[in-house]
Formats: C-alpha cells, sequence, structure tokens
DNA sequence: TTGCAATCGATAAACAAATATCGATATGAC
DNA sequence: GTCATATCGATATTTGTTTATCGATTGCAA
C-alpha cells in the first residue's frame, strides 16, 4: 500500500482540465431546470464515457450520485467552482495592448474565474491614459513599480514576437511568477517561473490536422 | 507481438501537442546559427527529458541523430512542417466580428500554419463591408452561399455567449465539418462534427492554479 | 591510433489515464 | 409489496505516456 496519506487525492490533470467542460454543460442543465444530471447524460453531451464522467466527478465532488437520478447538478456546480479555485481572486498584468490585449483587456469574462487583469502596459504613447473596460493603460516603464507594490505575480504577454523576451525579462526582474505567453516564440526563462505558451495558430492548426485524419 | 502493421506509427496525441514547442525552439536555435541540436540542450531549454525529447523526435523524423552532435535542425524543421501539416493550406470562416474576432482576423500568424480565414461575418450592419487585413466583412445571411461555393470546412465562433448555439448550427447546415469555438458555453452539435473549444479564461484560471499550488 | 565522453536508439519498467466488469441500490411500474 | 431497470461506486484491466537502463556509435583530444 502506498502512503498516500499527505494529499488527500491528488486531482488528476487531465480531470481538472475537464473541468470547465463539466461546468458550462451544468450551467446549461441548471438553466433549462434540471435537479439531476446522469452520468450517461453528461457523457452523451460531451462525448466522453459514463465510467469517465462518474470517476471525474467522485474526484471533485463529495457528493455520491443517487442510483436512477444522477448527481444533483447545484452540488456540483458549487463543488467544481471550488475546485477550480474561481473563488480566490488573483490579479494579472498585461503588456502589449494591440488587437489580441485589447481583446482580452475588454473580456469580463475573466472574472468568473477568479482572475483580474488590473492593467495593461505598452510602449505606444497614444495608448497611455486610455482606458480599456475601465482598466488603465500604462507607460512600460511603470511596470516594476506597479507590479512590486501591488505584490501582483501572473503577466500575460501580447506583445509581438521580437519584443516577446525582453517583455518576458521584465516580468520576472519585478518578480512576477506565472507567465502567460501568446507570442508565438521560444523563451527562455529561469526555472522557477511558470510559463504557459498559448499557441492558437498551432491549436487551429491541430484542429485543422483532426480534420484531415477523419475524412 | 501485436500486429501493428497497418499504421506505421500512429504518433501519439502527447508527442504532437509538444510539435509547435520543438518548432519555434528550433527555429530560434537556426536563427543563431546552430546546425545542430542534441536531445540534452532541446529538454534543458523546453523543460522535457531527453529521452523524451528522443522518443518524440523519432516519431516524426526519419532522420536519426548523430551521436555527440545531435539531429540536424533543418531536416527536424522540414519534417515537423510536414506532420503538422503546415504545407496543405485550408480556409476557415469566422463568425462574430467583435473584439476578438477582429484580432484573429487581423492576426497573420495562422498563414504559416497553412490556415487561411478568408471572411468575417456579422449580424452589426456597421462592420458589413469594411476589410480587416485584407478580408471582408460580410452579412451572416450570406453565410451558406459562400461557405458552399468556396467549399469550407473549418468554421470559427466569436461570438457572444447567447449566439453562440444558433451561430453553430447555421454552420452545421451549411457544411461545416470542425469548429472553433471561444465562447464559454455548452454547444449541442451533432457527432460527425469536430467541435474544439478554446476557453481562454479556462487556461488561464488554471495557471493561477498552478501557480497557487507551487507557491 | 586509442580511449574518453557525449550522445544516440531500442527495450524495459513505471506511471497515468481511460475503459470494462460487476455487485449494490434506489426509483418507478405493476 | 415486488420486480425490472437505470444508475451508482469499487475494483480490475487495458491502453497511453513518461522515465529508466544499457549497449552502440561517433567525434574529439591525447
Ligand atoms: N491577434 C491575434 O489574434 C493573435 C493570435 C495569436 C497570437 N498573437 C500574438 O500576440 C501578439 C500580439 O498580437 P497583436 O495582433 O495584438 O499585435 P499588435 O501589433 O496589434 O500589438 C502589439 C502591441 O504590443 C506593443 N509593444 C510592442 N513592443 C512592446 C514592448 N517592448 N513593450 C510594450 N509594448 C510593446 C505595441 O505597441 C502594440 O500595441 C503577437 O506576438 C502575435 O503573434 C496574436
Ligand atoms: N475578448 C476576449 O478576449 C475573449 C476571450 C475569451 C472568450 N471570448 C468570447 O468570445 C466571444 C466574443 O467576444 P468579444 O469580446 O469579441 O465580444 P464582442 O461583443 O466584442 O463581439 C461579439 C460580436 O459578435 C457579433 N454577433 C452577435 N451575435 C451574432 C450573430 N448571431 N451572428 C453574427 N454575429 C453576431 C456582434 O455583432 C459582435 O460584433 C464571446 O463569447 C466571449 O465570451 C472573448
Amino acid at each position: 500500500m502506498t502512503s498516500n496519506n499527505d494529499k488527500p487525492t491528488a486531482i488528476m490533470k487531465a480531470t481538472l482540465q475537464r473541468m470547465p467542460l463539466y461546468y458550462n454543460y451544468l450551467i446549461d442543465r441548471a438553466k433549462d431546470g434540471d435537479i439531476y444530471a446522469s452520468s450517461t447524460s453528461i457523457a452523451q453531451s460531451l462525448r466522453l464515457t459514463p465510467i469517465q464522467v462518474r470517476k471525474d466527478l467522485a474526484c471533485v465532488s463529495q457528493n455520491s450520485g443517487k442510483p436512477r437520478m444522477g448527481f444533483e447538478i447545484i452540488t456540483l456546480l458549487k463543488d467544481i467552482e471550488i475546485i477550480l479555485g474561481y473563488n480566490n481572486v488573483d490579479n494579472a498584468v498585461l503588456v502589449g495592448v494591440g488587437r489580441l490585449g485589447r481583446a482580452l483587456l475588454s473580456y469580463s469574462g475573466f472574472n468568473g474565474y477568479g482572475l483580474n487583469i488590473v492593467a495593461g502596459f505598452d510602449i505606444d504613447e497614444d495608448l497611455i491614459g486610455i482606458k480599456i473596460n475601465g482598466k488603465p493603460i500604462m507607460p512600460i516603464y511603470k511596470f516594476s513599480q506597479l507590479v512590486k507594490s501591488l505584490n501582483i505575480n501572473i503577466g500575460i504577454i501580447t506583445v509581438s514576437s521580437g519584443a516577446a523576451q525582453s517583455v518576458c525579462n521584465l516580468m520576472v526582474s519585478a518578480g512576477i511568477k506565472a507567465i502567460w505567453n501568446f507570442a508565438p516564440i521560444h523563451i527562455n526563462i529561469p526555472n522557477n517561473v511558470i510559463l504557459k505558451n498559448e499557441n492558437l495558430a498551432a491549436s487551429l492548426a491541430s484542429l485543422s490536422k483532426e480534420l484531415a485524419d477523419t475524412f
């Protein structure tokens, strides 16, 4: 028997990644007035297997399902919210207020997931001072100061590829601990900083490939 | 011995997903003037293990590495391009020319991955007729016609959540075979259509969670 | 030329995740 | 009430993915 006493049940990465899927779906069911959802019905809609659904839900919810009824939707929703940490608000800053940066700044959907972009930074003088979705755009030279004073540890990079590494360096030196990078380029970063690359083009390309493989 | 004669070597999903990472990194190395890259050096930069790197590369490239030298970078790049299908151009259409939709339309990075967004569609009269990055914005009622005449089978949904399902239905009826959905909502779709949900908020939230777990 | 060290590829082991099996249980029909 | 059935949870099996081991190869330096 392995000694798994420390961490009650470290939730699998794969399971965790499916949670937003369950969440959106269950919100939908709740809106339709449903009280219970069976693993079978969930699986069918989300293209998973009922077994997998039950296993996933067992990981995140103390609440057990009732035979012939399924799982209580409202309870599941609350449990998923807790698991995903949608309740602990976390602040982030964004550098590069171009087309993508502006879209992200203007998006309020992050709030629902306990995330808040507090400000945008850019080198373009024309952008300084304006507000997007209530969030101020500030000159890049004020970056370190603001990050340190607000104790922010998440940074979003939406500058052009050429500037990404230097912006990254700036973030690291300012004490940022996790970086979400949209520039499609390799970035060097110290080991104690978390880097998540979001390559939208590759994501679309993989969809295209899947399509080609299917038909 | 299992009979794996049919498919030479079906590349693992996980391996495939790491390819853009390798690609960007190797582009970088090539720019620096490097000719060879060893699994050790690649692994160190990308935070993988050398063994994994060698296995991944063996999957996608016939070319074997040289002891004490590593892998020839230019060959690897070509092979990855083939594997990811960066060479077969594929057309897509986008519905919802809001802030996110405009960002995607104006992004030229998709071309590099063999993807081309040919047009945007919206219900907002003010947007009709303008061009973004050379791409026309057309009224939604012309959607089916254009999709069918150009035989397009990839659709991108960047409308508000409330409109996503109806836009999806429109796409399916027009013959779209793969959908990339940015609206954070559950969508019902026939089984013969591929659906890929891109939940940016959830992606950022998972970064935030990883951060919380690490420190 | 000879040996050292870095690197490779192949095979095996360990780990993670998805799926299958099966007995238990609660609901609704009769 | 009793039965049939949909559903659950636990355990076992299969499949997929990562990591470890090890002998072989090659370039470089003595
Ligand atoms: N637009 C998209 O849909 C999209 C999709 C995927 C990836 N990306 C990537 O995201 C990044 C931004 O894309 P975009 O379309 O918004 O580009 P953009 O040119 O519209 O915006 C870039 C912004 O970054 C600012 N900037 C440049 N260097 C800077 C620096 N050193 N410090 C601070 N600000 C700086 C510029 O002033 C500009 O406002 C690019 O790397 C792009 O490849 C964009
Ligand atoms: N902005 C972001 O960074 C971001 C991030 C993640 C997800 N999203 C999601 O992407 C979607 C779009 O976001 P946005 O910020 O661009 O919103 P937006 O309001 O700026 O744009 C929505 C656009 O869709 C159009 N539209 C609405 N209904 C339509 C219909 N039935 N047919 C055709 N066009 C229609 C509107 O006219 C508008 O131009 C939303 O679902 C949002 O939740 C946005």
